[in-house]
DNA sequence: AGAGTTACGCTACGACCTGTAGCGAAAGGC
DNA sequence: GCCTTTCGCTACAGGTCGTAGCGTAACTCT
């Protein structure tokens, strides 16, 4: 979660817990105010109640410590099984959708994802903590439509993989696009047509054979 | 293509329009070897060998300045006729992805979008200069398939609306996902499925009769 | 209890970027 | 030639960054 490896010796003073989710917290409540170009170390070491000093000594930079502090949001997704394939799908993509309506996310997730297109180990970082929280769900889904018989089982692993990055990028895609770029809700019918589809396209990319 | 109208007036010095190119082309050059984040107004104006504030009599802030620079590479966005829905699907797409290979579209486009969220008139300048100028090619996909006879003729005009705004959202997300967030290679093999999944959707979404 | 170690808050600082103002000079139209 | 507007230049106040130094607080080990 902390950037720096605070070096784990047992010896000396510990690290407060509390000012590290009292930070979190602050820049949460930060980007809400001032959204991500505006929002500054100091002012969010004088909500959090900690010198900007303390903030320094645990993230290297303003990238870093957003991410950490959105991440958590992202552990709000969860995919109940609902009994079919479509069902789970306009679930898990309402929630996602959710998510991107809070402001704090939807102004630090693309500013992230900008910044880590020059930067490496940010976006290892959020691939750790937040993709990789995503991806998890369209692998449970597409293993539960195939216990259900809604899917073929795997027949090439390789190809299995290969789809399942597929819908992956779609979906969250998708919504991404539909909620910040084109700037339009993602209601209850979008959503129906998007879980359509992918249902109906999802066979033709199976008959592929690749 | 210029933030500040400049009086429509024909008396006193006319902008010098050799300065409104330079310095786009110096915004892209610092994209490049800059990046978003550390991009600066006055860095953009020495390699324009221009004073700083001439860009400030031209753009009110980075952002805007930047959105007018990127803007014109999606000018070389094309749909030609190749004959087949998927084909033309493949073409764009690939078309798009090279456009954001490309470090100057892949380090601006998600930080301006990023920035659009909280700042309305940003927004409204990125969807008329850029966002418009793709969805046009869906428009024209579709169409075109129809002639063919691949896609049925229109029906409800609402729902035919709705499917484009679907679809453009679909392939936009997927490949800026793609490319940007899963940073995995948008390549033959993947263009292919995804419109593999695009075209047998297709029928799934027209059968909702929305 | 004392020594050692580490984190903390605070202040100060140089470097940098922003966006604006004022100036004289240049480049057009009338 | 006069008027108008833009140009380059310099200077400036305001704000942010990221670091350094200091004394103090908190915790562990002996």
């Amino acid at each position: 979660m902390c950037s720096s490896t605070p070096r784990n010796s047992r010896t000396g003073r510990p690290r407060s817990i509390e000012a590290d989710t009292a930070i979190l917290e602050a820049t949460r409540a930060a980007l809400v105010d001032l959204g991500w170009s505006k929002l500054t170390m100091g002012d969010v070491a004088g909500r959090a109640g900690v010198a900007k000093t303390t903030l320094y000594r645990r993230w290297a930079n303003k990238n870093e410590l957003v991410v950490d502090a959105v991440a958590v949001l992202f552990d709000e997704l969860e995919l109940p099984d609902l009994g079919s394939l479509q069902a789970d799908i306009e679930h898990v993509v309402l929630q996602f959708a959710a998510l991107l309506e809070r402001p704090e996310t939807k102004t630090a997730l693309m500013a992230v994802v900008a910044e880590s297109t020059r930067d490496a180990p940010l976006r290892e970082r959020i691939r750790a903590s937040i993709v990789d929280r995503q991806k998890r769900l369209v692998l449970d889904g597409r293993r539960r439509a195939q216990l259900r018989g809604e899917l073929p089982s795997d027949r090439d692993p390789v190809a299995v993989d290969a789809t399942d990055d597929l819908i992956f990028d779609v979906i969250a895609g998708a919504v991404v696009h539909r909620a910040l770029v084109s700037a339009e809700p993602v209601d209850g019918e979008w959503v129906t047509r998007l879980s359509a589809l992918l249902v109906g396209g999802l066979g033709a990319v199976a008959a592929l054979g690749l």
